[in-house]
DNA sequence: GGAATAGTGTCTCTAAGACAGTATCTA
DNA sequence: TAGATACTGTCTTAGAGACACTATTCC
């Protein structure tokens, strides 16, 4: 064992940071994705992602919101780790440790405007570089498994929100629609949403919708319940 | 972005891997802790853990397959990645990213001998080096919600197993009981057990339990039932 | 036979889903 | 008023827990 104090012995591992970055279009999960302007794997989709920069990051996590701050303008959008990607072969210049986090946004603070910014459907994905592929299906996977119980959808959204748009919200997530009486019910349980009273959304030949907005205790906390939503 | 082929830009990043081994002792979950040899920390009790060597490890995994088989003769444990922890604060010697997985083992493959060994109930930590304290409890908190839906604690019993047996693991590492009834109905949902035919453990005044042994799909693979063991 | 624990049958209770009813808007 | 969707009341159904009963061993 080393005592060096301030330095690396074993200084050969590549340190990055990338982040699947999903959102909802259409009602269906979609990925964005960038064409990587240099080597490797240039002029291939990537997620965005960058090295560690050790003098200007605090941790790991402010990595990754900076990356997502730099290329992608977004500001402080739910960001979580999803795991860390490592080895000898996922990187040709050598043994590398990708920690990969995954955001969701609603779509409406996504700029158009960006040039090379993909934004893909999760369930028509390209060649990806590196080990993209896997790590998006990866953060799909999670996030599905995440809303089953949680409050986690509703960071697709953008406030305020009515409970028929979140519930097609959640059936665009978990791929199957939800019973209404039980989606209202197990969204009471969750308790992270409180009536505007007297706001409704209007806008269709119907009653319209009571408005709803995120209580703060879960503006940035997911809330949690013990049976899923779904069977 | 740089276009250096093989070696690092940012080289200033300590790469290192951690293992939370956790075990069962007299019905209470254990963390096999060691006195650190070294500076920093020197004395102080932490995690097995060690630098990832990229010449010799293909992933962090191996990598912590390494550290379990070098510091605790552990050869083939059930080992998952839980988390990485980074950042300029939590070493002394810099910037330090340490990936880190958990790993359970029935107790009795874990060797009394070593000095500087010390198996901890997670229950009443000491000082703890680095944020490993932080680490265990998250480590725990994971398994305990991964056990209410899994087969995970299966991997803390040594083969073969009884109902009655493996009822108290769960209950030990959920902290709580559970019926009977109920659970008997979960470890059939689960299907991750087979009945050794005529073998029955006996050994106490009363009616011997069914042998079972773990199917052969299941012994690296975790089983999972949609809705977990207590609500 | 008695004590002890293993294993099972079955009733109750809770929570999820089905379904239909009422409410409230536009055209 | 017709049509559309929001919301709610309530019945049905499925799964979890309670409890008691039988089974099998050692003493």
């Amino acid at each position: 064992m080393a005592k060096s104090p301030t330095t690396t012995d074993h200084p050969s591992v590549i340190c990055t940071v990338d982040v699947a970055l999903l959102t909802l279009k259409h009602d269906a999960l979609h990925v964005v994705l960038l064409k990587r302007q240099a080597e490797p794997f240039s002029g291939i989709p990537a997620l965005p992602g960058g090295y560690v920069h050790a003098q200007e990051d605090k941790t790991a996590w402010d990595a990754a919101a900076r990356v997502l701050r730099d290329k992608a303008s977004i500001v402080s959008p739910y960001l979580e780790q999803l795991a860390t990607y490592s080895g000898a072969e996922r990187d040709p210049r050598g043994w590398s440790v990708s920690i990969v986090y995954y955001a969701l946004v609603p779509s409406d603070v996504l700029e158009p405007g960006h040039e090379d910014v993909m934004l893909t459907p999760v369930s028509r994905l390209p060649k990806l570089a590196f080990d993209h592929k896997g790590i998006i299906e990866l953060a799909v996977s999670r996030v599905r498994a995440k809303s089953q119980y949680s409050s986690l959808p509703v960071y697709l959204c953008s406030e305020p929100i009515t409970l028929p748009r979140l519930q097609a919200v959640y059936e665009a997530v978990l791929g199957e629609s939800i019973n209404k009486v039980s989606f209202r019910r197990k969204m009471d349980e969750l308790g992270m949403l409180e009536p505007v009273e007297g706001e409704m959304e209007a806008g269709g030949a119907h009653r319209p919708a009571q408005v709803y907005r995120l209580r703060k205790e879960f503006r940035r906390e997911l809330s949690i319940v013990a049976r899923g939503i779904n069977s």
